[in-house]
RNA sequence: CGGGGUGUAGCGCAGCCCGGUUAGCGCGCUUCGUUCGGGACGAAGAGGUCGGGAGUUCGAAUCUCCCCACCCCGACCA
């Protein structure tokens, strides 16, 4: 492709609007532009990359026996409404305003709707139905150039089988195949243990590139490679230390004292002689939720221990619920139900609110003043913490969630009536399993992991162009007749060729350029070595040059750089 | 949705606090000439509803109010 004729608007400046390595790139490089917050378009060069990546998606899935569909963006609103998803989306769902359609965030819906009455028999399954499509989801907040946008690809493949036994073994064959596809993308990833949040089903895994522009956080343990999302990774943290003797329990006055750390420096108290108190809502009943020192409550645990329907009460709510405001809460005499992290079991000689504003109360004993308390793992695992499995240290970290495999169950397959005959002649639900990449993630954590001051390192398979090609004074006829004949050699060997044959500009700018642009290997032909019949090959990533003779080039190239 | 920030030429910004010629600067763009291996130089040009609306004022990019968009942190999130 010849440079003075492509499309590919680089950029010296950095643009305002992007923050991360990854968007500022894919800017400047010109391989995506903004339209909208969180809505971009994919420029020609940035879409031959998402070309390539597609197509290995493609490949790995086909390998596994999936099937390729193309499902429609526009669903009729009447089966989200079946499934009752219309509100559990809520905002999330863009919803057509002069008819009764929805804009797909995701396609359980459509898959079922197609399977109903045509996977009827155990012997039509397992199936695995895929597509790479465009989804939309009204993001409250999109960010991180493509990473969250309220349109996105992505690849999403669902299973049916028709018991849980074939689930394990489509499961097993996604995991193989992300991985595959991963590996083959050339990133660094790893699979955690994931919340299934609200798809329901029971087991879930995440794919994740370790990234400060993530927005999820991780719990890792180098060690022995338990890798955990941190809504549900666990760790062993220090507990409560039992005092031989209880004291009594006693008031406090403790003016204006509203958070654990106030309390710790009024009181001269270690923070782990603190239990924090957080009132939940559990189906309209309260929930006193005990965490030691200031340890944070984990609402994901909360919400999976209640069988959800949490929220945190309003402000007015603990004045009714209690008799006190937040930070002089506490479980002495609380009325209603109380639970607590296990680091707090046995704990006594405690401090805590009094459900009274302006006091606490010390000597508490759990064991002997909360008689009714229950303990649970309620918390967030912290960097630095003893890994639950080996016990070394935990490191904790925000990460780029690039897949995500779903053990969904019967859910979709009742709401919707998917029934199959067994070989009983017995009726059941198809069991499912739903599977999704974000696509341009890939893209994205791709140039977090390969890039440098000077801009993008693209490496085999996903490079756009394989060479380079730098005709640095394009006014010269030696050069440009060089250059030219180069180009058609290179393109004849089957090499992608990105030409930079501009007579416009300087050499300084088509380095720059190149470098920005990131081709595994440049092939520079100027004035200066061509005078000796010879060009120079430069590697993108190691910055190292070579000098070669012209007529060498294409045996040059098998040789590594 | 809460907090913070930004909006001035295609891009990056100054000017605004303290209202007053024709709204600037760098990059990019057009034409001509020179230059030609690490973001060249000279000359001449084109390009602006100063995010939108209302108001205050003799006079508003600048002050006031309302609205919108975008970015960041949080909440939220398959």
């Amino acid at each position: 492709m010849r440079l003075s004729k492509s499309f590919i608007p680089t950029l010296k400046e950095v643009p305002s609007e992007a923050v991360i390595p990854s968007h500022i790139l894919m800017i400047r490089a010109g391989l995506v532009r903004q339209v909208s917050a969180g809505i971009y378009t994919w420029l020609p060069l940035g879409y031959k990359v998402l070309r390539k990546i597609m197509e290995i998606i493609r490949q790995e899935m086909n390998a596994i026996g999936g099937q390729e569909f193309h499902f429609p963006a526009l669903n009729p609103k009447e089966i989200w409404e079946k499934t009752g998803r219309v509100e559990a989306f809520g905002d999330i769902l863009f919803q057509i305003k002069n008819r009764d359609y929805v804009l797909a965030p995701t396609h359980e819906e459509i898959v079922a709707y197609h399977a109903k009455g045509a996977v009827v028999s155990y012997k039509d399954t397992p199936q695995i139905w895929y597509q790479i499509q465009t989804k939309f989801r009204n993001e409250p907040r999109p960010r991180s150039g493509v990473i969250r946008g309220r349109q996105f690809i992505m690849k999403d493949a669902y299973s049916l089988d028709k018991d849980f036994e074939g689930l394990d073994v489509s499961y097993a064959l996604h995991d193989k195949a992300y991985r595959a596809i991963f590996d083959r993308c050339g990133l660094k990833y790893f699979v955690v243990g994931a919340s299934s949040g609200a798809m329901g089903g029971s087991k879930s895994e995440e794919f994740m590139v370790k990234s400060d522009a993530g927005e999820d956080t991780v719990a890792f343990c180098e060690k022995c490679g338990y890798a955990a999302n941190a809504e549900v990774a666990q760790s062993f943290a220090e507990p409560v230390k039992r005092h031989a003797e209880s004291k009594t329990v006693y008031e406090i006055f403790t003016p204006n004292v509203r958070s654990i750390d106030e309390l710790c420096v009024f009181l001269k108290i270690d923070e782990h002689e603190t239990a924090k108190s957080r009132i939940y809502i559990h189906d309209g009943q309260p929930v006193l939720v005990l965490m030691l020192g200031n340890d944070e409550v984990n609402e994901t645990k909360l919400n999976s221990l209640l069988g959800g329907n949490v929220r945190p009460a309003h402000p007015e709510e603990l004045k009714e619920i209690t008799g006190a405001d937040a930070g002089s809460i506490g479980p002495i005499d609380f009325k209603h139900r109380i639970i607590a992290d296990n680091l707090l079991k046995e704990g006594n000689n405690l401090y805590s609110g009094a459900n009274r504003n302006d006091y606490h109360i010390g000597g508490i004993d759990l064991q002997r003043d909360v008689p009714n308390i229950e303990y649970f793992d309620l918390r967030t695992a912290e960097n630095g913490e003893k890994c639950i499995r080996c016990a070394s240290n935990l490191e904790v970290f925000k990460a780029i969630e690039l897949g995500h495999i779903f053990k969904l169950g019967t859910k979709y397959s009742e709401a919707l009536g998917v029934m199959y005959l067994d070989e009983n002649g017995k009726e059941k639900p198809v069991v499912m399993g739903s599977y999704g990449i974000g696509v341009e993630r890939i893209l994205a954590c791709f140039i977090e992991q390969n890039y440098d001051d000077k801009g993008i390192v693209w490496k085999d398979p996903l490079n756009p162009f394989d060479i380079h090609l730098i005709g640095l004074n394009m006014k010269n006829n030696a050069v440009s007749t060089a250059c030219e004949k180069i180009y058609i050699e290179l393109i004849a060997d089957g090499y992608e060729v990105l030409y930079d044959d501009r007579n416009d500009v300087s050499a300084g700018f088509k380095f720059n350029d190149a470098d920005l642009l990131g081709m595994p290997l440049q092939v520079i032909v100027g004035e200066k070595n061509l005078k000796d019949g010879n060009i120079e090959l430069k590697n993108r990533q190691t910055g190292e040059k070579r000098i070669v003779m012209i007529e060498q080039l294409l045996d040059e190239l098998q040789k590594p750089i």
